[in-house]
DNA sequence: TGAAATTAGTTGCATAACTAACTATATGCC
DNA sequence: GGCATATAGTTAGTTATGCAACTAATTTCA
């Protein structure tokens, strides 16, 4: 029957829907109300440059799951707000080291207790047992997809 | 000590991140290798359609979590692909109603063998009670940034 | 009835994503 | 050493997303 033809049409739109789809924007408000002006993909690289600075492109495709291209501009558009810099590699001149600006390591507090505050928000009523289920599913989604036979 | 203040800016992360992004990717190729020229998006609209024709944009909104221009656009190409047409609703002439050709008819069985097929590869190792939790988890979550006191 | 408020949809602008094609540098190997 | 291959990053083109501001139609209610 139909419903159950739609199962897992339906889970990917769970998976990739609303739940996220919310999250995202309500972080994104919770910046803007705070007069931050980064968008959340911009935080997100930020963020993995707080946990370790220097970190080449590639590298950062490889810590935030996007490609090349999108790295690339997103660099672009935090170099043009100053908070990070391209400094090349001193022993591989195909390499770009993104380093963090003072502005940038400003930036790291209040924006992370904004991101806590908003999973805060959003985990409500959610308990850490199944917070942990929600991270292991996901982990094994992504390593389902991306091992030898996936990619 | 930054390795707990990190733990919710981790898990935002986590939820917006590596696992919705594969899904999102290996069910855009598995389109693309069997020949299917339309995008996930796309397709996600198609999906609530099969479910119930004629839908007003607003309504296709609500169901697909997507702001109003989102939609527009979404079926402004969805138009020129053929797949869906605008016909104006006999009893608001604010409203369109969206309905289905007959060429998108036919992509509903291979599109959702598709999606299951890929959900079924995302899902390895991962057992019905987890992806439960998981549904569960998404669905409080949004219910927490839209309810009341959120939006 | 008629003005104010609401709702449906569109347009403009900025950011971000993916693919494919490209340049430049580094590595492998004969 | 030098050619083939691989890797790092950029550019171009298309699609999608969000917000703000807009038009048109409908509803509310004084």
């Amino acid at each position: 029957m139909p419903n159950n033809h739609f199962k897992r049409g339906e889970l990917y739109n769970v998976i990739n829907g609303m739940g996220t789809i919310a999250v995202a924007r309500r972080m994104q408000k919770n910046f803007r109300n705070a007069g931050l002006e980064i968008t959340i993909e911009q935080w997100s690289v930020l963020f993995h440059l707080w946990r370790e600075d220097k970190l080449s492109q590639q590298e950062l495709c490889n810590r935030t799951f996007r490609d090349k291209p999108s790295i690339t501009r997103l660099i672009d558009n935090l170099e043009k707000l100053h908070l990070v810099k391209r400094i090349p590699s001193p022993t591989d001149r195909r390499i770009n080291l993104i380093t963090l600006t003072e502005a940038a390591q400003n930036l790291q507090q209040i924006t992370i207790d904004i991101a806590n505050q908003t999973m805060a928000e959003a985990l409500v009523g959610v308990d850490k047992s199944e917070i942990e289920i929600v991270k292991n599913v996901f982990q094994r989604v992504y390593n389902n997809l991306t091992q030898v036979s996936g990619e």
